[in-house]
DNA sequence: TAGGTTTCGGACCGTTCAGTAAATAACCAT
DNA sequence: ATGGTTATTTACTGAACGGTCCGAAACCTA
């Protein structure tokens, strides 16, 4: 009855992440979105609700995709929960790909946690994209804290830590060294500081 | 002979500092620095040059009070090394103060690295920003190193650990907490975090 | 007190911003 | 084919942007 929309939803919100992490909320106009995605000011304002609706599916999307990907990276028998850890940790750091597609850190720039940046940039004064971080991270840590009991159970992390504090570290760690590598630190640095963090978890306690 | 400037340049430079950390760089506008400091427009221009000029200058005294503050927590005889260090953490996990006078964390907004937040928002595209955030971890990571081999030399931490590797990822779980405070966590959930970082340093090997 | 020099503050400039409205194009059911 | 419905594009609007300029004010020297 209708012309169908011409564009793909997904695609579109892929490269407008894509200019959001690039050039931060506030660095980004509506015509670099429009440039980006190659639709029209129109399309983007009756498609999604302005800048900020843009900013908010984007994310959303984001975070469905986290809610998969570390999920199925993490999940897993108890054993081999700890090396399966160890091998999140060492792509954490290098940052959260764009798509399943895209080599992580194919550009530093657009590397670090989406979420993480837009909480860091405007999380302050804008409730929802706080909100919405939080449960990127969320969702995130308890795939950590389940491959930690995970380990614990298999005898490979000390069964009297506490999981819940040890994946706060470990996403603590991960989330600096996106912004080590804003600095301009090398992956290879990110990477050791992905294994100086793995070889400190506690090991239970015999030999 | 001439006219004396009638305002106290570091008292600008302080008030810019707390509004590029509330707003981000690119959310802050020229009049808002304006309202902020209650210096006009041209003064602006003449004393500093223009919104970046501001930014890099203010960046600069935040960067000079990095290497006075840390540094003097942390240097010391190598007996109480372990626990300047301790106490370094907790603290820092809290954030950066914007001076001496104001209490950390006050507000979450403005608690976060100051350099680690413009390096995020436009370290990628502002190489000059980028520099400056870098040479203020340097200058952090330095004391913190100092701190890691006085405490090996006094027997409180493994003396086959890497100190420039401890402190890296040290200093990546306490810019990985700035980011998680962002999200809107409690001070004591940082607290932990700090305690957690700070139980895993690898002790000497005898008991 | 008069002159020279610098700061100060607000008005002004051209540009760019986010968002809107209206005209056009594409599609499907009939 | 044609009419109704939706997508798309383009031109436009008022506000806000960063940056400049200039008259007025403040100060020191002489």
């Amino acid at each position: 009855m209708a012309r169908p929309r011409n564009f793909d939803r997904d695609h579109v919100l892929h490269a407008a992440e894509r200019q959001f992490r690039t050039s931060g909320y506030n660095g980004t106009s509506v015509d670099d979105i429009s440039a980006a995605t190659g639709l029209g000011r129109g399309s983007l304002y009756g498609a999604f609700d302005g800048k900020h609706g843009v900013l908010l599916e984007a994310m959303t999307g984001y975070f469905a995709r986290l809610a998969q990907g570390p999920r199925k990276m993490l999940e897993g028998p108890d054993e081999g929960a700890l090396e399966r850890l160890h091998q999140y940790l060492l792509r954490a750091v290098h940052g959260v790909p764009l798509a399943a597609d895209v080599p992580p850190a194919s550009d530093r720039a657009g590397a670090a946690c989406f979420a993480a940046k837009m909480a860091l940039e405007i999380g302050a004064s804008d409730a929802e994209v706080k909100r919405l971080a939080n449960d990127c991270f969320t969702v995130v840590r308890a795939a950590v804290v389940e491959c930690v009991q995970a380990a614990q159970r298999n005898g490979d992390i000390d069964p009297d830590a506490d999981p819940d504090d040890l994946a706060y570290l470990l996403l603590s760690v991960i989330r600096g060294a996106d912004v080590i590598g804003a600095y301009g630190h090398s992956p290879d640095r990110l990477t050791s500081i992905a294994e100086s963090a793995f070889a400190l978890l506690p090991r239970p306690r015999h030999t």
